[in-house]
DNA sequence: CGCGCAATTGAGTTTCGTCAAAATCGGTGG
DNA sequence: CCACCGATTTTGACGAAACTCAATTGCGCG
């Protein structure tokens, strides 16, 4: 399945609650005109595929709200997790340099995306070194999350890196409630079976340092699972 | 030791082997004479640090030759290398967009640097757009180097993380030959104990899939460790 | 030659993966 | 509303992989 909800068309940027933190917020009312027709809206559903790796596009992408994935594969056809997008976080961004997307891109949640045609954005980009900086520390985040990741999820134990994965799905800055996705994401961010990740899962339960409010929902114990992420 | 070798004076860009590949590749003439005079050459031994994370500093640097180490540390203190540069790779680019380096790096072996002023690049950058395009590259290459740090040293078993990390370091395009460094950053890297490290480079050795010509240094048999490198 | 550090090897334990079975969830249709 | 189905999740038992601790070997250097 490729195929996305359909295009909700123009979007509405002036009035874009991300303003503040989404790509073009430095933008001068002029250079903005520019891009503001060319912008249009992406509604996708859990499961449903923004592009494939080596697909061809004329697009970046800012999540507005939900949850991507950003998949990679290994020789032998299984599939890693290298990143994952939310917030105000800019997708595609190697379009800018490149010929073809570096990952496969998949809703993890129901999932709204702006999305931006790279010509457009080259084009002010040679003008507006506002543009520049932002698009620089756009670069920087994404690499900062892609070693944060490798750091925190890819080191340690089981138990240790799960904990870092709640810690990191946390909803917002001091809440204690995250939602998780499939076990078999889990194991795949975190680099191990789905097994694994539940009987991982369980023992917090019974120790109590997660309550499963809903599916998949869960209340953290949230100093106990630091602790936890730094045995 | 945070000292380095000395500084040793003004570079001779014009002359550069790798005046084609590094930074400012795309400057015209002009902008050249710019930073021309203001890029100067460093020289690293094994084990000497360029900068610590946190570091405040006004400088981006290319590798010339040699090989660095750049590294993250846990809450707990244990430590992770997130990237190796070599090459012609640009390190501190954060330092573009943020106040403070973002690792600490190490040099793994005799190791030359070209050391920029940020503030120079800045400017240029500013008026030039194909170095605003030049950055951005380096900035993917780097994104693409974390990620494939994640799926291949990070994914799967000893076995076939070791073998990637040995396909990663040959020498030349269609060179047999790697040079390795210490059990310890193996591991580091790899996200094993020193002693896994060492049984798994033993069991190559006994499989004949690797010969050790000299200390550290690895003649592979490239066909049988890509088939390793897959299982 | 001997010292110190890194690397290797060995033995025992823990963690994690594999395979298989049971339980749970979500959706569908009677 | 409930029964049933497939898919996901959970749990169990076992084996393989990797870690820990400890002892030994090898290497570079004074």
């Amino acid at each position: 399945m490729t195929l996305l909800q359909a295009w909700e068309g123009e979007a509405d940027c002036r009035n874009c609650t991300l303003r503040e933190s989404a790509l073009f917020s430095s933008l001068t009312e002029d250079d903005f005109a520019v891009v503001h027709g060319q912008v249009e809206q992406v509604t996708m559903s859990p499961g449903d595929i923004l592009y494939k790796i080596a697909d061809p596009g004329y697009h970046l992408f800012t999540v507005r709200s939900g949850l991507v994935k950003l998949v990679q594969y290994l020789p032998d056809g299984t599939q890693r997790i290298v990143r994952l997008a939310f917030g105000a976080d800019v997708i595609g961004l190697e379009m800018m340099v490149g010929e073809h997307y570096l990952h496969e891109v998949v809703a993890l949640r129901t999932t709204e995306l702006c999305r931006y045609p790279i010509a457009a954005v080259n084009r002010i980009c040679t003008t507006n070194a506002a543009l520049h900086a932002d698009l620089m520390s756009r670069w920087q985040r994404a690499l900062s999350e892609a070693e944060a990741s490798l750091v925190l999820l890819s080191t340690g134990t089981a138990k240790r890196r799960m904990a870092n994965l709640l810690l990191r799905l946390l909803d917002g800055q001091d809440s204690s409630e995250c939602f998780l996705f499939s076990r078999e994401d889990v194991g795949s961010i975190l680099n191990m079976t789905v097994e694994t990740a539940s009987r991982t899962l369980s023992e917090f339960k019974r120790q109590g340092v997660i309550k499963e409010i809903r599916n998949n929902h869960f209340d953290l114990d949230v100093p106990a699972m630091k602790v936890i992420a730094t045995i």
